[in-house]
DNA sequence: TCTTGACACCTAGTAATACTAGGCTTACCA
DNA sequence: TGGTAAGCCTAGTATTACTAGGTGTCAAGA
């Protein structure tokens, strides 16, 4: 339902949730939908690619969990993720300043 | 500078933009800039074919302006247009704010 | 016992879209 | 007359979210 809305800002809504501590995928995703309030109902096949990247760019690190019920892969910020987090955040705030301004909000 | 963020949200920008009066391409391209203080500083290669394609969609209607001094495309909203405008203001807001809850904004 | 559904992960391919990098013409000014 | 700004265009590229499939485990109910 959100469309091509969240192209390009759905980093900092998953460093944003993992830098609240660690947590696995699907849990990520029930958290994103929980504080968005049902607006940001992604599916896995968006959130796991996203996780990979993530990690493969050196923003977040993960490790399975085996001592849980089920496999679980955990993820968690790097130090590079926090910052990359932080810069994120200023962007967003100067970008959504920047559309409210011209789009008359 | 602005790289994916402004993916699924030009439209509304430049509906917004139009919304004041009718305009063609170079100025919204200005009026872009001037309204979000540099941040949209978009290259035509960004805004003719994103004008292009709202006007197939019936959101904008185009005309060509032979008295000026050099010949240019004005373009003007349809009623569709505000329709679509009023509704993608609409999605914005929630969509902000939905990304401030979600990224400790 | 068997089946359903939630939990939990994955990936190949698709579609949408902003941008790059070119090209064109006309007017104006030094 | 040569350059720069105004003004338009498009073919191709890269990125990215999503679709649509797949795998397997576990608990609860029929």
């Amino acid at each position: 339902m959100i469309g091509e809305a969240l192209k390009g800002h759905l980093d900092l809504l998953l460093l944003a949730i993992l830098a609240e501590g660690p947590a696995h995928g699907y849990a990520v995703i029930e958290s994103l939908s929980l504080r968005s309030k049902g607006l940001f109902d992604l599916p896995e096949g968006t959130v796991y690619p996203a996780l990979h990247r993530l990690e493969s760019q050196g923003l977040l690190r993960s490790r399975w969990q085996n001592d849980a019920p089920r496999r679980r892969r955990v993820y968690e910020l790097t130090l590079k993720g926090q910052r990359a987090l932080a810069k994120r955040q200023d962007e967003w705030r100067k970008f959504s300043k920047a559309v409210d301004a011209t789009a008359g909000i």
